[in-house]
DNA sequence: CTGTATCCTTTAAGATACTG
DNA sequence: CAGTATCTTAAAGGATACAG
C-alpha cells in the first residue's frame, strides 16, 4: 500500500491531485487533509520522526539530545500531538526515575517514507532554491524573508 | 540499537534518511534543508502550489478565489516567497487594469509531485489518523488540540 | 528522568483602508 | 486588478521554576 516509493513516480499523478484539492477546499479549512498536511509540516515533528525513524526507539531525553535546539516544553507538546495522531507510541516504565520510550508506529514509519522523500527533495534541490533567493534579493534590493511585508 | 526501518525499506531509503539527518543537524537550524522544509510546509504555500499546478497559469484574483480563506495579504506574502525560492514565477503586463500571472517553474512542478503524495498519504490515512486522535481523546479525557499545554 | 505550570516575547496572520 | 500599509489579535514558542 504506502511501501512504493517506486510506483509514485510514474502513477496518477494528475487523479491525485484533483482528489486532493477536491478534499481539501470542499469544506474550507476544516478538512482533515488540509489539517494533517499542517500537523507534519512542523518543524519539530519532521525532525523528532526523522530521528525516531533513524533510531527505532528513545527516551524522551536521548530524543531531545538529537533534535538540535528543541526545548523541554516543545518536544513535549511534539510528542503528544504526535501520539495523539497515532505516528508514535509512547511506553511508561514504572521505574524510579522514569523512563519513557517513545518509537514510531507503523502509520508513523508510513510517513516518514513520505517525509524522507520531501527532505531528499530539499536536500537535491538547496542549491537552486539558495541561488534562486540570492537573484531575487539582487533584482528587489531588499530581503523579504519569512512574512512580514511591512 | 534497532532498525525498524528496514522493514519496508527497498531502495536506498535509509541512506536518503542517514543523508537528510547530516545535513539537518550539522549546523542547528540554519540549514537550508530545514529552512526549506519549513518554507513549504507551510499551508498557504502547499495550497498555492496545488492550485497553480492544477490550473497552470493564474491571475492573482483567480488564485485567491480558489484557495478558499486566504487573505490578500497572506497571498502577497506566499507569492512573493514562492517566486523568491524559484518556485513560481511572476509576470507582470503593463495594462490597465493590471494584469499579474502566476505559474510554476520547473523547480516547482518537481516540488508539486512531492507533495503530492504527501497529500495522497494524507487522504489515504486520514480516517487512521481521526480515529487515533478520537481514541487518545476518550483515554485521556481531554483535548491537546494545537499547542500550548497550559 | 520526564514531565507541568507560568510567564513573557516574538511571530503569524486577519481586517481594514488606501494606491497606482 | 493587484497590490501596500497599518493596526490589532491570536498563536507559537522560549525560559524558568517546580513536581512526581
Amino acid at each position: 500500500m504506502e511501501r512504493t516509493i517506486v510506483d509514485y513516480q510514474e502513477g496518477s499523478v494528475q487523479e491525485k491531485l484533483q482528489k486532493i484539492l477536491g478534499d481539501v477546499e470542499e469544506d474550507g479549512g476544516t478538512c482533515p487533509i488540509r489539517n494533517i498536511l499542517v500537523r507534519f509540516s512542523d518543524k519539530w515533528s519532521t525532525l523528532s520522526i526523522f530521528h525516531l525513524g533513524d533510531a527505532g526507539t528513545l527516551r524522551f531525553n536521548e530524543l531531545k539530545k538529537r533534535v538540535d535546539g528543541i526545548s523541554q516544553r516543545m518536544l513535549t507538546v511534539t510528542l503528544r500531538n504526535l501520539e495523539r495522531d497515532g505516528i508514535v507510541t509512547r511506553r511508561v516504565y514504572p521505574e524510579i526515575p522514569p523512563r519513557v520510550e517513545y518509537q514510531l508506529t507503523d502509520l508513523g514509519r508510513s510517513l516518514l517514507v513520505q517525509i524522507i522523500e520531501l527532505g531528499d527533495w530539499a536536500s537535491n534541490h538547496s542549491n537552486q532554491i539558495i541561488e534562486a533567493r540570492s537573484r531575487f534579493d539582487a533584482r528587489e534590493g531588499r530581503v523579504i524573508d519569512s512574512v512580514s511585508l511591512n
